[in-house]
This record gives structure tokens, sequence and C-alpha cells, in this order.
DNA sequence: TCTGGGGTCCTAGGACCC
DNA sequence: TCTGGGGTCCTAGGACCC
């Protein structure tokens, strides 16, 4: 194949990519410096590496990793809870700083942002390349740790650039190298292709990126959808994904599910776990004024399948109770006593703002409103005094559980991140019962 | 990635209507 | 009772992302 460019425009459009190194285990190790240097596991509550540092990796360390195998490999290996707390926080702080540059910042996950630099060359006196690395050291030396970052002509190319070199890379892409990159590249390289769609490719004898881009238009209409056209057309230099700079608001749909070891086949312990994860979606709704018009509930077996029912609610809702009580009423539905479990979830969907509520001032949404405001001054008192403080008591068992494991997932925040004279409070929980058949 | 948790978007196909 | 054509809305499920 020949050497050609793909793109005469080096860079129509400047897009950054940026992605935090090791993230969660580089957040702890900023926190405390005394695991600088040191191979940092985060995950222990689950018993598996979710992050772990470069020191880590270095030693053979990979991602899902069972902690017993990484003390066999690894002996001197700090393992820590995960605590998204602080991850979120140092996050917050990574886009702040490259918002110093740019509005233009889509946050795009934890650790990673997209930001538009077009047009900053003569404003800020430096090319391209000059302002990538700036927005770089500003972040290493704020944060104490370091990122990788990546620019092209949009947001594919500039995802190849911060993932070509790591940690701590800086690639510049201009159109006229992007075959370069690509010609190096398996497409399931490639953000937005994933294991199905190269496995197609592969039986098509197109294997790198840079096949993919050369193949012409008409054969990508004919055997992909939007999405992968969308694709191609970015390998080939054009700028067709915006950036999504405003900051989430709301949701369309939100998720809660757990995973509990060992596998339990016992009906209470697994409506418990199912009940704790209405209690959590419906904290997050009500952080985001939200109410649910419909919902599932599923049971995840021990071959990994899914048994679950769909329901629709005779009306809006966050307040767990309601929903609770409706997931009692199909739990058989969902549920076999010979079966083993080993998680539960609820989804609720058809999400609308508070503010749409219908306002029928006769019956049950009357008791809906009051037992909105309750679940208001329990949020309050979750927040000051850690989740789960207060809870339902359909959730009894799944909070002893959770305890009985020492997981910290739900514990107030770590101490060092405390606001000045603030002190670390006792946990106390108590499980509430109202309107509850339990 | 023998399997954790939380999302989004897209398309095909059915239901229903004129 | 039979037979067209066309449009909209909704849902389920697939694929992908971190």
């Amino acid at each position: 194949m020949q050497d050609q460019p793909l793109s005469i425009n080096s860079f129509p459009r400047a897009i950054l990519h940026i992605d935090g190194d090791a993230f969660f285990a580089s957040c702890e190790q900023s926190r405390d410096p005394r695991l600088k240097g040191k191979p940092v596991i985060t995950g222990k509550e689950r018993g598996i590496a979710a992050s772990m540092s470069y020191e880590a990796k270095a030693r053979g360390v990979t991602r899902a990793m069972r902690l017993s195998d990484i003390k066999k490999i690894c002996p001197d290996a700090v393992f820590l809870p995960s605590d998204y707390e602080t991850y979120s926080l140092l996050s917050k702080r990574f886009y702040e700083i490259v918002r110093r540059y740019t509005s233009d910042v889509e946050e795009y996950s934890i650790d990673e942002c997209f930001a538009d630099i077009t047009g900053l060359r003569r404003p800020l006196r430096m090319n391209y390349s000059r302002i990538a690395g700036k927005i770089k050291a500003d972040l290493d030396a704020e944060l104490g740790f370091t990122f990788s970052a990546g620019l092209g002509p949009n947001k594919t190319i500039a995802k190849v650039g911060s993932k070509w070199k790591k940690p701590s890379g800086l690639t510049i892409i201009p159109g006229y190298s992007i075959h370069r990159y690509l010609a190096k590249k398996y497409t399931e390289d490639i953000w937005g292709i994933g294991p199905q769609t190269s496995a197609y490719l592969k039986k098509e004898k197109v294997n790198t990126a840079l096949e993919l881009a050369r193949k012409n238009e008409e054969w990508v209409r004919e055997k992909f959808t939007k999405p992968i056209q969308e694709t191609w057309r970015e390998l080939n230099g054009q700028f067709v994904f915006e950036l999504e700079t405003e900051s989430k608001e709301s949701y369309a749909s939100i998720q809660k599910v757990r995973t509990f070891t060992p596998p339990s086949r016992d009906r209470g312990f697994i409506f418990s776990q199912l009940s704790k994860n209405i209690e959590n979606a419906c904290i997050k709704l009500r952080r985001y004024s939200l109410s649910a018009k419909s919902g599932s509930f599923f049971l995840k077996l021990q071959n990994f399948r899914y048994s679950g029912i769909e329901v629709k609610f005779s009306r809006l809702t966050s307040v767990p109770n309601d929903i609770v009580n409706i997931a009692r009423i199909h739990f058989d539905e969902m549920y076999n006593s010979r079966t083993l479990y080993r998680a539960t979830g609820v989804t609720l969907s058809k999400l609308e703002e508070d503010k749409n509520k219908q306002l029928d001032l006769f019956g049950e949404a009357v008791r809906s409103e009051e037992m909105k405001r309750l679940f208001k001054g329990v949020d309050e008192v979750n927040d000051k005094f850690g989740k789960h403080t207060i809870y339902l008591g359909s959730s009894f068992a799944a909070n002893k559980f959770s305890q009985h494991l020492g997981d910290r997932g739900d514990a107030p925040q770590r101490k060092n991140l405390l606001a000045r004279g603030e002190t670390k409070r006792k946990r106390l929980a108590i499980p509430m019962f109202v309107g509850e058949v339990v």
C-alpha cells in the first residue's frame, strides 16, 4: 500500500484528548506521598485489581487479577479499597485545570477529557503542540501524577494519540501523518470499534486501522451502520464527533447492580440485596430531582445469564418504598429457590424531572409527596453522617453483609479529605421501616 | 480479560393509524 | 371480506464505551 497522506490540512480542528495514567492508583499516591514508587492496587473491597500503579504493572499485575495471586508475584503490594469520593474530587480539579485554556471541554469519564483548542495559537502565542504540552505540564505538576495526551484533528485520532505512548506521553498527529499511526493499529484499538465489528472486519481481510480507513465509502456504507461509518470518516481526518461540553444534568436511566460473594440462593438475602440497590438508585434519582415511570429488576445467575422482569409504575416516583414494594410483588416471577445467584440489579427508566410531576391532590399523590419530604430528610442525615446511616428495613440483611465484609464503599470520606475542623464520626446505622411489609 | 458497575446510541420490527 | 401504501411511535436488543 502506498504511503500517502489521508488529509492535507493538518489541523482544521485541534482536538486534545487527555487521559490520567493509572488514575485511581495515582490518586491514592497523590494523596499519600508515602505510596509513591510503590506498587499500589485499588479494588480491595472486591478482591480483584481495579487499577494499579505503573510500579505494579511492571511487576506483572493486570486488571481483574485476584489479590491472592497478586501477593504471589508482588508481596509488597499495597491494597486499598476504592474511594470514589477522592477520585471524583481530583477529577474535578483535572477538568478545572484544562478549562483554564478553553471552555470547550468534554468530561468524558472520571479520568479522561476532550478539549477543543482550535484557534488558541494566536491568543496564546504558541503552536498547538506547545499548548498541549503546557496543559499536560500543568496537570502533572498540580495533581502530582502524570497524564497522557494526544492531539489530532478529531476525537478518534486524538484518542489514538493519547494511547500511543503511556504513561506521560504526548503525541501530536497532524492530518498528514494519520496514516503512519493507523498502519500500526489494529481495528479493535480504535475508539468505537469493538470485538464484534473487528471480528467481522477480519473476515473481510481488514486488519489494521489504515486498511479500514482506505476502504471506499460505498463499501463502508454497504456493510456498516451509522456509528462505524462516522468512525471511518474520522479515521480519514474529518471532524465528525462533536464535543459534548454541556455538563451532564440528567439521566435517561439509572442502574444499580451489586455482586455478592459467595453466590446465594437465600430468598431473603437476595431480596435485601435488591432492596439496597433500589435504595441506591433512588438516592441518585433524588439527587438529580428525577422520578421514574418504569423499571426493571433482575437477578444475575451463576452462569452470568439474567432473569428479570420489567414493570411500568402506576405513577412517577422516587420513593424507594414504592419501588421495593413493586419488586416484592414480582420477585417470585424471576426467583427460583433452586438457583444460585451472584448479583441483583435494578434499572430505573423513563425518568422525568420532578417539576413535570402531575399534581393530582387526591389519594396516593399526597402520600407520595409526604414520602418525598421524609426522604429529603433521610438524604440530609446520610449526607452528614455517611451513606446508609438510615436505610430501609428491607435492606437490612444486605447492609449487615457488607459491614461484615469491611466494605468501605459506603463509608464517609477518609480523614485527610475532611474539611478543616471536621472530625471523623463514628458510624451508626439505623434501619427504617416505613410502610413496609417486611 | 472467564465476567464489575454504569451508561449511551442505534436499528429493526411490531402496533397502530389513516 | 380483501387488499395497498405510508407514517409514527415504541420497545427490545445489540454494540460499544469507561
